[in-house]
DNA sequence: GTTAGCACTCGAAAAGGTTGAGTGCTAACA
DNA sequence: TGTTAGCACTCAACCTTTTCGAGTGCTAAC
């Protein structure tokens, strides 16, 4: 059943007024501080009718309404209006972000604490996974006498790197001649490519070196292997802020779910992915926690160079400003974006 | 003044019920409890004396009594008997760490888990800082036509790289000349060295690649300048557990700054470092801020190859169970120390 | 269909009362 | 002289009661 204009008008005035207020709203209080020529008793019956159809919840009998999650949903499918940033609000956050990274885990932990800046609150940024690598180039090093370097760099642009001690009997020249062969057996493989056949093959052509290779070859492998997405999470204080999380029982709960991090990523993968545009927005039990009852996710996709992927996201009390939230993240994200493609494949701006 | 074998018998009987119950102390559940032979009374007229001193102050009037800063701080260097783990809390913890471990960061946020979970206490481990370094290795690599990875090694071990656009000009063999060139110039060479006069023979000696070798000088000098020490923070939400965080507005009060690292810094920077095997104990307001009024900062100093020191340690209420704490943190300490040195010298066990 | 009016509900806050753990002091005791 | 029993006093914590007011649902009039 369809909503009339005039019930979507009071829901949205109810929304918005609780969002800012996080009190109950009563009719009276809709009826005077919004114009919409009706009564507090007509908006009475209205809201009567809003909680039969489950867009409304009441806390208790003499309570204004709250809105109840299909509401919430409803507003932030049908009723929510774009929100602008001001000038101040862009250059401000820009100019925050204009800064010389050198590494991606301090961009990490940077733009985390960005976001829970301009949101006020707790935010989350997950460290890009790569996906479906395959080998660029590997090659060792002789770093000194007894301990060489390998250093392995994907298509996604990641390098990585390990150490791993040798025989003194091995040189420069032929950690230079194994480190050519490898190389020119690996690059452009995939994990996949690794089959017993041909690992046969490369050992048995330098069989003298068999310990070397293995190690080597392991760390491709676990290089190349789906990295493990990593979740940070910062300024998750910020949720204190909101009268929900008054209660300490209820404040200790969501801090300690949020504490750990493999129930944040586990969220993060019930949003949609991908597009990179999109930005997804899972409203308390959508959440499928029920320390997120009362807290909405809103999440935004980025996407470096087409290889890596990552979101970046905040969590808030359900009643939060969602317009404002969604402009922020979009902002962000799209600074973020840039950030990482100049830092990971070097790219002039 | 020096205190009575009595006063010191009442007083860390007191501290002791204390830190277990939480609630102030009175004359007579010490006389119950505590077999000192005395009556209550007696025990009483201690107390009063106590407090005079200075070891025990009384949050009203009718009341029991709560240990000073001063009391705690007598009882941490005088009165604390070592605590002994158990087997079983040994070879837990001793298994819970005992995994691969391939990058830093995954070590960092394993061991602040690991702590956490061990006291049930907010964890703080402090990423190594590099100390005086020396460039060991520096080499360049063409990835693919136009972009080369730069991969530098420090004498404290540490790898870092940078990717780096480049002419479509410069194949292969142009790559690998500079690298070997430059290698020859900086290998063994500290920040100091970089001279104007040096860089200028550089330059000159490869005049045509000045954009190429300005790059990597600067990235050689940015991984050879001290490091910014960083920090990680986990198990923060562990604090809400302590009764002297019931108060909603305290809690936030406190989480708020610890989550920001820089408070987190300083405050590591008040405690003793160096000696290895030292652990140090800041009291409430020795560690100069407010919000730590009611807690209390234990740390360990690690230190891998005798190039790389870092901290780890926990935030506790005052009340803490001290002897734990200094038990439990030197055992994960010697822990680490050895993870990091087979991580990052690649030390066999 | 809309609105004014009114009785009713129920949480939040204020006010008052009770309880009990703990103290300090005094006087008696070894 | 140090120790102890006894007693009056204090004060936060807890419970109960009362008051207050914002908000509702319903009815009757417009």
């Amino acid at each position: 059943m369809e909503l009339s204009d005039r019930k979507k008008a009071i829901l949205q005035a109810i929304i918005e007024d609780y969002i800012q207020s996080a009190e109950p709203v009563g009719s009276r209080n809709i009826a005077k501080n919004h114009d919409l020529g009706l009564s507090a008793a007509t908006i009475r019956n209205e809201m009567a009718d809003l909680e039969e159809m489950g867009y409304l919840d009441k806390p208790h009998t003499s309570a204004g309404r709250i809105p109840s999650e299909m509401g919430y949903r409803f507003y932030v499918d049908s009723l929510m209006h774009r929100y602008s940033l001001t000038m101040e609000e862009i250059t401000s956050l820009q100019s925050s972000m204009d800064r010389k990274y050198s590494q991606l885990e301090n961009v990490i932990s940077e733009i985390s604490e960005i976001i829970s800046k301009t949101t006020n609150y707790p935010a989350i940024v997950e460290l890009p996974a790569e996906n479906s690598c395959r080998l660029k180039s590997v090659k060792m090093m002789l770093i000194e006498q007894g301990s060489v370097l390998i250093v392995v760099v994907t298509d996604a642009g990641v390098v990585r790197n390990r150490h791993m001690k040798v025989g003194s009997n091995i040189d420069y020249e032929v950690v230079d001649s194994i480190s050519e062969f490898l190389s020119g057996q690996l690059t452009g493989l995939c994990a996949e490519d690794f089959t017993p056949a041909r690992l046969m093959l490369i050992y048995e052509a330098m069989a003298s070196y068999g310990d070397f290779l293995k190690t080597v070859i392991e760390f491709v492998l676990e290089c190349l292997g789906n990295s493990k997405s990593r979740v940070y999470i910062g300024g998750a204080s910020n949720i204190l802020n909101n009268p929900e999380f008054e209660n300490i029982d209820r404040a200790r709960e969501f801090l300690t779910f949020i504490d750990r991090k493999e129930n944040v990523s586990r969220m993060l993968s019930l949003t949609e992915s991908g597009n990179d545009e999109h930005i997804s927005i899972k409203i308390g039990s959508e959440n499928q926690a029920p320390e997120m009852r009362d807290t909405s996710l809103v999440v935004a996709n980025y996407n470096v160079g087409g290889k890596l992927y990552g979101k970046i996201g905040i969590i808030g009390p359900k009643r939060m400003n969602y317009a404002r939230v969604v402009s922020s993240l979009e902002l962000i994200n799209s600074q973020l974006s840039e950030i990482l493609s100049r830092m990971l494949y070097g790219d002039k701006e």
